[in-house]
DNA sequence: CGGATTCTTGAGGCTCCTCAACGCCAGTGG
DNA sequence: CCACTGGCGTTGAGGAGCCTCAAGAATCCG
């Protein structure tokens, strides 16, 4: 899949579940008044395309070249052809659960620094690449997108970046590149560190 | 289950999923510095337990009188023993990421009047009683619980309440017991109307 | 009835949003 | 090659919404 792409989209029935190779996915959900919640992205590793009632629920974009593996909704719901991987399904449906009620904290009970620090140590963790001393990260997504992820506007996004990079926590490479300098502090930042 | 009795704690291995006969169950994450976050009400038909690493990541207490089906958690991760009940697990679980989606949406992107309105209206489409003309609630949970579990403090959620009272949507007939007057209305703010 | 707890209400402040202007960059066409 | 354009990011000023702190009212319970 190219950059702008669409998987699928919310209302469409869900016939398969896609697991990501490489590249990065965007799931959304809109509300009518054109609001807009980024649900979750989806990379390397993990699937995306659970749904209950056999509707997708959100919108599924490429943000960058996406290689994907399609699985068979019927794997996830019965183990007569594959039992592991109906198993690797499962797993992948409780660890889904599990991320979503950490962003429940994130979304509802910490600060835009707390937010943004929580998002890049995150990412940092899972796609980050060792720079000398430090950590780089890479970010396939636009302002917008992290600012509708994390429940903000772009303006406090940018804000808050420049703050980080002002208090030396992290360096601005370009938009799409953060470089972590002090990881201790951003990890703090993230718990509800003040200072 | 007796009112305030815990049925696990976070850390403690998931040994048995519960389902939900009656009674209400209440959900809860803590952040180190003592922000909550309540992550689920747990009303009649509704399985709580659900962990990807064999670890619960909730703390699950009783808020009211509480009867548990409890299911082998086992069940869950094979459907060697009863095909029917691994399946209706695996619905449930798929239920829930769209419950939490939904919830998304309200902590990352709704006001705190939309928050209620949306609270309430689910509660009554899910546990709500005929009265007369009109639609009444009863919340077994107190002003925090509700506060933490969208997001706000309670003294916001105290002063909407009064709000939504004095413009005659909702009669608050005693602290646990409302009465939805102009359900349309309510339904209305909920997604978005601000008139 | 007294005490504790929860809920409500008010005043003031802070965080984040809104609105607006500007800079940067890539793409386009003259 | 450069002016023009549109999209995205940054920055600033001002304001709205929700939080914090505090006190009083209501409710619960022994």
């Amino acid at each position: 899949m190219k950059p702008g792409a669409y998987l699928y989209f919310e209302g469409d029935d869900v016939e398969w579940l896609y697991q990501v190779s490489s590249g990065v996915l965007r799931l959304t959900r809109l509300l009518a008044n054109g609001r807009r919640q980024v649900i979750a992205f989806g990379y390397p590793g993990d699937i995306v395309g659970f749904a209950a009632d056999g509707l997708h629920h959100t919108d599924c974009e490429a943000l960058t070249d996406v290689c994907l593996h399609p699985i068979r909704r019927s794997h996830l719901e019965s183990g007569d052809g594959d039992p592991a991987l109906h198993l690797a399904l499962l797993k992948a449906a409780l660890c889904e659960i599990s991320a979503m009620q950490d962003h429940f904290m994130m979304l509802g009970r910490k600060s835009a620094t707390e937010k943004l620090a929580s998002f890049l140590c995150v990412l940092s963790e899972r796609v980050g690449q060792d720079l000398g001393p430090n950590r780089q990260i890479n970010l396939p997504m636009c302002r917008s997108d992290i600012a509708d992820f994390l429940g903000l506007t772009t303006e406090t996004i940018s804000r808050t970046f420049t703050q980080l990079r002002k208090s030396r926590i992290i360096e601005i490479d370009n938009i799409y590149t953060i470089i972590i300098q002090r990881p201790t502090a951003l990890l703090r930042l993230s718990e509800g560190a003040n200072d």
